[in-house]
DNA sequence: GTCTATATTCTGATAGAC
DNA sequence: GTCTATCAGAATATAGAC
C-alpha cells in the first residue's frame, strides 16, 4: 500500500498560479479600468502566453467570476476578524466605516461587486455564496442590537452605498462623504429606535 | 440682395440625424450593456453604414459625450418643468422621487452619467455644463427653504443616490427602497433642522 | 453625406506540438 | 501546463469615389 502525501504540492503550485492571474487581472482592472481587461494583457503581465490562462480559467468571465468571489472573501475575512462593539451605536458605525472604506479603496473592485459594469457577466453561484455569507453576517451583527425588520436594514445598506457612491464620484480619495458618517448613523440609530448614547452632540 | 431663409432647413435635417444616432445608441445600451456599445451597430440600426456616422460624430467616445449631454438636459428639463411645493419637506420629498424615478428607470443612463462605466470616456466640458446646471438648481431648490450647508446637501445625494443604487442592484423594478424614502426624508429634515408637519407618522 | 473598400489592430478562443 | 500558430471575427478609424 502507497502511501498517500500529506500535501499536494501540484494543488498548491496550481492554485498559486490561479492567484498569480487573478492579482494580474486586479493590477489591470485598476490601472485601465474594469472593462479594459484583456487576456493578453494579464497573461503578459505574468510572463505567460494568452492561451495558457486557458489551463486555470475557462473563459475570460471566468476571470471575473474569480475577481467577484475573492472581493467578497475579502469583506468576509474583514467581517470576521473585526470585533463587534456592544455599544450599539458604536458598532454601527464601526459596521459602516468597515465597509466604507474597503470599498473606496478599489473602485474597479466595488463595480465588480455591486455595479453591473461588465455587460455579459453574471457571477457563478459559487462566487456568489461568500457574499450572501457576508450579509447574513451583516443581519446577525445587527439583530443583535435589535434591528431585524428589512425595511431597517434596507435603510442602513441605502444609506451606506450612497455614502460611498458619492465619495467615489465627487471626491474621490478625499473625505467629504466618510467625516458624515457618524453623523448619519446617528439619523439612522435614532430613526430605528436605538438607544444613545449619541456619536456626535446634536446641533 | 438675396433674403436668408428664416429657417435652416439644411441644419435642421443635420441635428434630426444626429439625434437619430443617439436614439439607436440609447436603446442598444439598454438591451445590451452601455459598454457594449459598437459603432457597427449603432448604423445597422439606422440603417446606415458605420463610416457614416463620422459625418456626425467623430469618434465613438464624441457619442458616449453626446449621450451624457442628453441625459443631465433630460434631468435639466424635468427640473425646470416641475413646480417646487412650499413645503420644506413635501419639497425635498419631490426632489428625491423626481431623481430616484429618473435614475432607476434607465441603468445605462445611470451608469453613464454616475459612474465610470466607460474606461476610457470623460465627458467634454460642453456636455458636462447642463450636469453642473443641475446641481446650482438643486442647490437653490434647497437654500429656498433654508438649506444652505454643504454638508446638508451633501447628505441629501448621499442618501438619494445610494437608495437608487440599492433599488438598481437589489431590486430592479421594485420599490424596496423607494417606499422608504418618505422616511428617510423625514429623518433627512430632523437632521438639518428643518420644521414640521412630518410625512408620515413616528413610529 | 453616404457609400465601398480597406487599414490596422485587437479580441477571445482553439488545435496540437512538446 | 505552456507553448506556437492560427482562427474567425470585430473593433475604431481613414481614404476616396459618388
Amino acid at each position: 500500500m502507497t502511501a498517500l502525501p500529506n500535501r499536494d504540492r501540484r494543488a498548491e503550485r496550481r492554485e498559486a498560479t490561479r492567484r498569480e492571474i487573478l492579482d494580474a487581472a486586479w493590477e489591470i482592472a485598476r490601472s485601465d479600468g474594469l472593462a479594459a481587461l484583456t487576456l493578453r494583457a494579464v497573461a503578459e503581465r505574468i510572463g505567460m502566453r494568452s492561451p495558457s490562462l486557458y489551463s486555470h480559467f475557462e473563459s475570460k468571465n471566468a476571470i471575473y467570476d474569480g475577481m467577484f468571489g475573492q472581493a467578497w472573501e475579502q469583506v468576509l475575512e474583514l467581517q470576521r476578524a473585526t470585533p463587534l462593539s456592544t455599544s450599539p451605536r458604536r458598532r454601527l458605525l464601526a459596521l459602516a466605516e468597515q465597509y466604507f472604506d474597503f470599498s473606496v479603496a478599489d473602485l474597479p473592485r466595488y463595480q465588480l461587486m455591486n455595479q453591473r459594469t461588465i455587460p455579459d457577466f453574471a457571477p457563478t453561484d459559487e462566487a456568489y455564496a461568500p457574499s450572501l455569507e457576508s450579509m447574513a453576517l451583516f443581519r446577525q451583527a445587527l439583530a443583535e442590537i435589535g434591528i431585524t425588520a428589512q425595511s431597517d436594514i434596507d435603510l442602513n445598506t441605502g444609506i451606506v452605498s450612497g455614502f460611498i457612491d458619492q465619495q467615489l464620484a465627487n471626491d474621490p480619495g478625499g473625505d467629504r462623504w466618510r467625516s458624515q458618517l457618524p453623523r448619519v448613523i446617528d439619523m439612522y440609530a435614532d430613526a430605528v429606535g436605538l438607544p444613545g448614547p449619541r456619536l456626535r452632540r446634536t446641533r
